[in-house]
RNA sequence: CGGGCUGUGGCGCAGCUUGGUUAGCGCGCUUGACUGGGGGUCAAGAGGUCCCGGGUUCAAAUCCCGGCAGCCCGACCA
């Protein structure tokens, strides 16, 4: 796989490229024993989080939900109180045994997740139906021992929110656990990264361990593997029994609140290069673009640096992240190529030739299309294009996607579509132990959903709904 | 826990079958010159316990024995 690539090099995780490594993030392994798959986000990677970051949580305080900071340690005896929540996390759990140099009584668990620390606080906190809904949302990092690490798909650690509520009825539980799929989920994903996804729930097998119902958004890689990008789980009244969370209703009595959890993670940066990357490296919405015009003087020469510090002003006053690059001890081709990499959604390129006929070039980068502009016609070139890029992904993505979707009738078909993109199947058409016989073939079942796309409802007989099957990473 | 495979300058690898000059190559790095409109050219240079231990041999990166480490596939999964 040389310089240009001669095939998809970031469409498929197995691929990420070392050059991509040292643009993004790079997988690092423990100084002793087995490696670990922890990971070091560089600037660039990490800018792209940052970014995501602050649009999701702009739209989880929409939605109403409210920041908060609970511990890393959490009581092993908590984990344990939930029967299904421990039989699931329990393999992948790193436990601290030692403290203060003196072995502990009992043993600190690193959160793999949350629910249990923060429902011992709400018991307390929580007394009356006044005091409900609660809604809260944590930034955190967490730890799952799993056996295969891969980079930001599956870190040993990993950054994420985590939402945790509890309201007075179940339905009310389900609406915002639908309401958070929606409208901070989906949203995300397709508005803003530009990449198209399908919404479902889990069967049991795939299920959340604790959890009633997880619903899920579902996309396709470059490769055509699916990618779950988040979940939103309805949890019942399962850990406000075990830790007694329970209210005074408006008649006086006791009832256990019914509570929900969501939460989506470092992997969508995973996701979004999966999504969107070409041959020559990253594409990036301006939505998430750390830069999303880089001004290039392509020659050091004293007009070029001057035409070149004017068009920066003139499009940071437009709006746009803008970065300069006059390093012109470094060739040009060599920088170009750079910006390429990592997804530039626009560069503006000042030379001298262009410049004495009152021009640059302006290069997109998703189109991988360059054009000579006039000096005074940058401001609005970059402006239409940067208005454009995400719609076009979103577009060239969803192409992809539905090219490699197809509906069939047998459990025979769903393998072969499922091996190479999605098949969609009534769930009843794959036999009693068709998700066994799907294993077998590498496949699972993605999400359900109404043969029209939609979501089901509580009326919907399960045998009857769509199974969305794929590889998944 | 099963099934494959690999350890050789910073990174990626060739050499090992059939032992034999000074262990090579690409990328990266340093210096200089020419360059500069797409990871440019030329020249000079730095950088090695060939994973570890033992054995065979005149001679071991190469063959034999024993260790150690890591990777990939499956089970796990945001």
């Amino acid at each position: 796989m040389g310089k240009g690539g001669a095939s998809s090099i970031v469409t498929r995780e197995e691929d990420f490229p070392r050059w991509y490594q040292e643009v993004v993030a790079r997988a690092e392994m423990a100084e002793n024993g087995p490696a670990r798959g922890t990971m070091v986000i560089r600037p660039w990677g990490y800018g792209i989080w940052e970014l995501m970051q602050a649009e999701i949580d702009r739209r989880i305080k929409e939605a109403g939900a409210e920041n908060a900071y609970f511990p890393l340690f959490i009581p092993e005896s908590y984990l344990k109180l939930e029967a299904e929540h421990v039989e699931g996390f329990a393999p992948e759990l790193a436990v601290v045994t030692h403290g203060g140099g003196k072995e502990l009584e009992e043993p600190l668990v690193v959160r793999p997740t949350s629910e249990t620390v923060i429902n011992s606080f709400f018991s307390k906190w929580i007394q009356s139906h006044r005091d409900l809904p609660m809604l809260l949302n944590q930034w955190a990092n967490v730890v799952r021992w799993e056996m295969r690490p891969r980079l930001f798909l599956r870190t040993t650690e990993f950054l994420w929110q985590e939402g945790h509520t509890a309201h007075a009825t179940e339905e009310d539980a389900r609406a915002y656990a639908l309401r958070i799929l929606e409208d901070v989920y989906r949203s995300t994903v397709v508005d803003f990264l530009g990449i198209p996804t399908l919404t479902g729930h889990k069967t049991a097998r795939e299920r959340f361990p604790g959890a009633i119902c997880s619903w899920t958004c579902e996309s396709m890689m470059g490769d055509g593997k699916a990618l779950q990008m988040c979940t939103s789980h309805e949890l019942g009244q399962n850990f406000a029994k075990v830790f007694d969370t329970t209210y005074a209703n408006a008649q006086g009595t006791l009832d256990y609140v019914w509570q929900t959890s969501w939460g989506m993670t470092t992997r969508l940066v995973g996701a979004l290069v999966m999504a969107h990357g070409d041959d020559f490296g990253l594409r990036l919405p301006p939505a998430v673009a750390p830069a999303q015009v880089v001004v290039l003087v392509v020659k050091e020469d004293a007009a070029v640096g001057e035409a070149a510090a004017s068009l920066c002003a003139e499009l940071r006053a437009a709006g746009h992240r803008v970065r300069l690059d006059d390093r012109t001890d470094t060739s040009f081709g060599r920088r170009s190529v750079a910006w390429e990499l990592k997804g530039v959604p626009v560069r503006v390129e000042v030379g001298p030739r262009d410049l004495a006929e009152g021009n640059v070039t302006v290069v997109v980068r998703h189109r991988r299309e360059k054009k000579s502009v006039p000096l005074a016609g940058v401001r609005a070139e970059v402006a239409t294009t940067l208005a454009d890029v995400s719609r076009e992904l979103l577009a060239e993505a969803t192409a992809f996607r539905d090219a490699r979707t197809a509906d069939v009738g047998t459990f025979e078909e769903a393998v072969e579509a499922g091996s190479v993109g999605f098949a969609r199947v009534r769930l009843g058409a794959l036999g009693p132990d068709g998700e066994d016989r799907l294993a077998q073939h590498a496949l699972t079942v993605r999400c359900l959903q109404r043969p029209d796309g939609a979501l089901a409802g509580p009326g919907d007989a399960e045998q009857d709904l769509f199974a969305v099957v794929g590889r998944s990473y």
